[in-house]
DNA sequence: ATTTGCATGTCGACT
DNA sequence: AGTCGACGTGCAAAT
């Protein structure tokens, strides 16, 4: 019955079915018509008529087997289990393209216009401004010493900096007064921010710093 | 070229095409073969042969519309225009279910197991306990009460525990310092927990406890 | 509309 | 494999 399916090529098939999954989670799926995805790179994926999110879904390296009426993804520590009723449509997906789309306004973006141009947003003129500057308490974004060695901690978000982007500025602060230095500041810096966050740094003697995308 | 599309219909698309992304960010997406999905919702999805993520896409409320070549989705914010070259096939889903999954092994459940079997993972017996204590610097899973008056702190993660994961306990506790409740024990619950987070609640004098799913 | 946190988050980078 | 953080995170719930 779906001894059409080729397990080998990907494909897309709409069919009447029921979806189990046990992995991390246990879920069931009632059954209806779905949209059922298999990629090239072993992802699997059963998509409803609403929302971008797959109802279920099973990434890279899983392996599709066929038993009697039933599709099986499995890999190491998952399985999704869809039971098909009636197959509405089957369709192979050749030459599928693998590209990954090229995205700017990154953070990134953001960290590399800060370090670029520090005086704009900076009160403290520093002799070395680091990127990505590795701590055991995570990676700071960036990192400004100044010439009186006080050091410059800088958290960065693309989006609106809401409570919890602040306790992990605090982190990274945290990381260098337990290391017995004292002379500290720590900025936010984002586009926006929310009010409890920004009440919330003011409260801890911490500063932010509108940026904005080029 | 594209007449045969009916965007009022949910369809999968399979084409050759350019997909550029304009909204939070920017992005383009290389010319090539792409499945894109248009859903009841207004969703959009531009996928490629890897991953469980779409390369791009749009969220319910989407609308699209057809101008030549060019498939447009537009949103308040964003928008997103397939330029097609060409169509290797397009189907109309029709009955595409709706439902949701039912999801069991949640933080949910791990919350209620905690709960209703306290003094099996906690060694202060309580009076109360509260699930979803709200404060102004975020809910508590669970607070715990003692006779004598003290609180009992508890966050729950339904995977192992990350430093992070301690921040937003330490965040929940200094709510109560800040009210001037000094008598107060922190708690993590988890599967499980890194090497550092455990280092991390330990030299803040917080505690974790491991709570299994059934 | 704003804010918060969960999620089977996914994914990439680095140790 | 373990750990960490960004993500156009998506998405629901509460305010």
């Amino acid at each position: 019955m779906l001894s059409i399916i080729n397990p080998n090529v990907p494909f897309s098939l709409y069919a009447d079915c029921y979806v189990e999954y046990v992995g991390r989670a246990y879920s069931t799926l009632e059954k209806g018509r779905y949209l059922l995805l298999h990629k090239s790179d072993g992802s699997f994926l059963v998509h409803g008529s609403l929302f971008c999110k797959a109802n279920n879904y099973q990434g890279a390296g899983s392996i599709i087997t066929l038993e009697n009426n039933k599709l099986i993804c499995k890999n190491k520590k998952e399985s999704i289990i869809a039971t098909v009723d009636h197959i509405i449509s089957y369709a192979e997906l050749h030459d599928w393209s693998s590209a990954k789309p090229n995205i700017s306004r990154t953070e990134k973006d953001l960290v590399n216009k800060l370090h670029d141009n520090w005086n704009t947003y900076f009160p403290d003129e520093c002799v070395a401004i680091h990127k990505e500057y590795k701590t055991s308490l995570g990676d700071v974004d960036i990192l400004g010493l100044t010439i009186s060695g006080r050091r410059i901690v800088v958290e960065v978000k693309r989006r609106k900096v809401v409570i919890k982007d602040c306790t992990q500025l605090r982190r990274y602060v945290e990381f260098f007064s337990d290391a017995g230095i004292t002379d500290i500041t720590g900025w936010l810096a984002s586009p926006d921010i929310s009010k409890s966050a920004l009440k919330y740094l003011e409260k801890h003697g911490l500063y932010w710093t509108a940026v904005q995308f080029d």
